[in-house]
DNA sequence: TACGATGTGTTACTTGCGGTAACAGGAGTC
DNA sequence: GACTCCTGTTACCGCAAGTAACACATCGTA
């Protein structure tokens, strides 16, 4: 077993592996986050056991599929967040990404996030070991901008890291909610939620009668 | 069958009821959300076919159990959100609230929250169709006491909508990453959100070199 | 007192999934 | 030709959800 040889058939190891994701990637977007390990392989033409080989359990399967979209998700935010613009338009950029993202792909994004709205005998992936890692990676990557960029003072590092975890979870409870009810555009809801941070909660005034909120 | 019997018997099924569900939340609280149906009928002192006779199915089970600490959550929630106070301290204490709840029963949160987290076979509770319920009663929720209470001209319903769910949304999010990491002191944690919302992302300044975020 | 209705409980089963042996070629290597 | 991997298969195990069919008690009624 020389070296060459050990080279092409960890190409074509590598080439079965990301076949099979695809595959894999059609019936989950297909099947919704309940599909079988099953469906799977025949939709790749194979058996079960070397799915099994590949990707060691359906965690693993999960895990991968869900790196390549995460990665390409993070990649994204990460360009928006580090172009050269003044710092409300990047967040609305960003912001914006986001959404575009979630919105024109929202299989995958149920899949990332919600894998367990199975139509049937709730057999799903498990999602709540992975959905929260992308969000942590993308409160962290986040975080990682804002410790970076912005004057925060004493204790900025731990600021910037609740900062980047609240920030995140905004947008994607908002985007979540969204996406379900569609009650604005877009660009609305990118301007709205920039608003939020930008403090005019704090700013607006109360209505008539009481303390206000 | 007269009126008396009818009712005693429903009182009966009540009780059997509650009791049952007191059984699921001990096992579910001691074995995580991928506890079986067998394991809670056991609790329970009992066997399969009752709780389906009771609850359907388990995502039938689930959402009562689910029910009842969201129900008791909301609750809490609604009143720091409505106490006699300044905005601020408002927000504050309701974000304690939250947070204080999180941290007094991290279990059950984790159940109502991250469900699929099974040690075994991911045979877990199917989490997706229920977590996402409870942050959105609690946006839906948040966005009410906004609309009423602040004046924010026109467009406040949607606003106040959006900012509902953001702001739910990044008091999740933060809060499950502090669960995990335990960064800071909960007052800490709060009042770094609460300095959020009040604007200070968009006040601070530019650290030296670029843009700034 | 015998009798059917109703609610509570059981055992035993089916179905379907994740996961795993154990075996069957095929392609290079000594 | 025997040896070793790699890819692929069939056939199985274990386990959990969910269901059918049966058994016992209780109680109003003829």
């Amino acid at each position: 077993m020389d070296t060459t040889q050990r080279t092409d058939q960890q190409r074509s190891a590598e080439r079965r592996r990301r076949e099979l994701l695809e595959a894999a990637d059609r019936v989950v977007l297909r099947d919704g986050p309940q599909a079988s390990m099953n469906a799977i392989a025949a939709e790749a033409g194979i058996t079960k056991p070397i799915l099994y080989r590949h990707f060691g359990d359906k965690g693993g399967l999960y895990a991968a599929l869900a790196k390549r979209h995460t990665d390409a998700l993070l990649s994204s935010l990460r360009a928006a967040l580090d172009a050269p613009a003044a710092r409300r338009e990047r967040v609305e950029s960003t912001l914006d990404t986001y959404l575009a993202a979630i919105e024109a792909r929202p299989q995958v994004y149920r899949f990332l996030m919600h894998p367990a709205e199975s139509t049937g005998t709730d057999q799903g992936f498990d999602v709540g070991k992975h959905s929260a890692p992308l969000l942590r990676r993308m409160g962290e990557d986040l975080a990682q901008v804002i410790e970076e960029r912005v004057d925060l003072g004493p204790g900025s590092q731990q600021l910037a890291r609740v900062w980047g975890h609240g920030i995140v979870g905004m947008m994607h409870a908002a985007g979540d909610w969204w996406l379900g009810e569609r009650p604005c555009s877009r660009a609305e809801l990118v301007r709205s939620l920039a608003d939020l941070l930008w403090g005019r909660l704090a700013a607006a005034g109360d209505k008539v009668g009481g303390p206000g909120f």
